[in-house]
DNA sequence: CTGAAAGCGCTTACAG
DNA sequence: CTGAAAGCGCTTACAG
């Protein structure tokens, strides 16, 4: 037999609407009852029922998480489980509670999202990456309902967003390696599908245009999947072209497999970049530069954007996260 | 304005009562009936409302889920993603729904667990470490409140859980080196107040026991955390003592701290072995031999003991999952 | 096989 | 500043 509000009216010798005044900081309260109440609830140890103050005002103060497909080794990808972190924690601040659900293909995808929009468990939903034509961002627009995504979304107008700049760090990244003396480059990439992975291209485009140096298309490499396979089987079609002086990659995953190919062919004196800094650099003994992005901070504020907006405080519709090249 | 079961009822000239029914598959309703419901649902694109379901009948179809500290690599380390991947897709098939929490150390792991178990949100829990005199094993067990726990506990009677033989795991492995004709051993584990810690040294200490070698405690090395790092500092007390033929280590993060000490010495031909078989392994240069322990399915399993338990369709209280070596 | 009614534990206009 | 009442959208004994 749970402890209701009831039960705590009783002791206090209040009516329920009070005990549950007290309980939502209602300021109408006077001092005197609003103690009287809190030393009931104390004195029953009660706890507020949150499924039925969630059908009564109907907010539930949870959030939904979508974890996209991942079949390959993306998963492995400590970005997830970092901005999961981010958001947890600052949720947990603002009194939100985090639903999450993996999702093998955008179908599934897409299923699970309805199911989050029309059961009302969620009072908003966090979108963990964004697709060219995302079909989620389109079908949350259309319903309305409110989102956050991490990543910047093609038509970013009316849209919750947080990113890093994705161009300006792989420009920077360019610039400093040009700034060493790097004459020649390779790229190694995500699918094009992905804005960052556009962003980043172009970055990388960008900064050796402004610098005069020319881009070889052969030494440009899109790989469907982020992995360490893709990046050494990247490598077997870049050297089957030349000598790049740099391989530039848009993640560490590509970049250890960049450098493992390398250390294989006992090639020396190419330089490896890659985002993310995983922690599996730190000890390496071939170097691997990299871009922190700071995944955490990602889902930090992607869950503060969504939460803010949930309680209209929020004037800003992104946020943009700081990124920091980690040189080795 | 959002669609009920009285809309419903209503286009289905039967009583809400009857909708109801119907949704929750009673068989007592006639198949004639139950055709006219599901017409006027498909119609009028009906949903029912979670929350007011849960409030009802007093069930969520929620689980709940508590990240346990780790400032440390730990996080880093795919175990957790893994696993919840598996929790979430073993859910996703009973219609059940995964809630999560990160938690920064013990008073926050009892913290947020009091307020999963008090806010009436979640039918159960899943706890991922146990560890020795676990008090959110202790604190759940006296409120008898539904958990599982992945790891087996001190007690284990009268608790869900699953786990690897870990005992076996690593007595299998340290058999296999010892074929190989090892004969000189160094350990690094994890904190022994971690009971697959304990199990799996004491697999270790078994092991050698019965092939008639002698354990050196100088070169036995327990880390409090377990990263990169960690394997890499045990490395300089074992090498200060003398000259191992293989590391055995508890997980992949201590091995590559390892393999990074001996290559950064230019020591050769010293076996290394972990757990977990991370991806990082797979195209790494330096062979590190495995166990596999199958992660996603520990998470899968914890979430089907506990559900069918929920049920009451369960008649054990525990999964062992196989572990695997992978030689390298 | 089906319906009317009470109930799950809160919130919130409305009235005073 | 506080209470009585209706309502949030379901479920489920009870009765027929």
């Amino acid at each position: 037999m749970p402890i209701t509000i009831k039960d705590v009216a009783k002791i206090a010798s209040v009516s329920p609407s009070t005990v549950s005044r007290v309980i939502s900081n209602n300021p109408s309260i006077s001092e005197e009852t609003r103690k009287r109440v809190f030393q009931a609830m104390e004195a029953l140890d009660y706890r507020p029922n949150a499924i039925a103050r969630s059908l009564a005002n109907r907010r539930t103060n949870t959030l939904g998480l979508i974890i996209p497909n991942s079949e390959t080794d993306l998963f492995d990808n400590p970005f997830f489980i970092r901005a999961m972190r981010g958001i947890s924690i600052y949720s947990q601040k603002s009194g939100y509670h985090i639903m999450y659900t993996y999702t093998r293909n955008e179908a599934e995808e897409l299923k699970f999202l309805k199911d989050y929009v029309h059961s009302n468990l969620v009072d908003g939903i966090i979108l963990m990456t964004t697709m060219e034509n995302d079909a989620c961002i389109e079908y949350l627009k259309n319903e309305k309902f409110p989102f956050v995504v991490i990543g910047r979304p093609e038509k970013a107008d009316h849209t919750l967003w947080v990113d890093n700049d994705n161009f300006q760090a792989m420009y920077n990244m360019v610039n400093l390696l040009v700034n060493e003396g790097v004459d020649r480059f390779a790229y190694i990439g995500g699918s094009m599908a992905y804005n960052f992975s556009k962003d980043r291209f172009e970055g990388f485009r960008s900064a050796l245009n402004v610098r005069g140096i020319s881009i070889e298309p052969e030494m440009v490499i899109h790989e469907a999947e982020i992995s360490i396979r893709s990046g050494y089987v990247a490598c077997e079609k870049i050297f089957s072209k030349g000598m790049p002086a740099a391989i530039v990659t848009t993640d560490d995953l590509l970049g250890h497999g960049a450098l493992n190919y390398l250390e294989t062919h006992d090639i020396e004196a190419v330089r490896v970049t890659g985002f993310n800094n995983i922690s599996m650099n730190e000890f390496h003994k071939n170097l691997l530069t990299s871009v922190d992005i700071n995944s955490e901070m990602l889902g930090y504020k992607a869950s503060k954007l969504l939460i803010e907006n949930l309680k209209n405080t929020s004037k800003v519709n992104h946020y943009i996260i700081e990124t920091k090249i980690v040189e080795r």
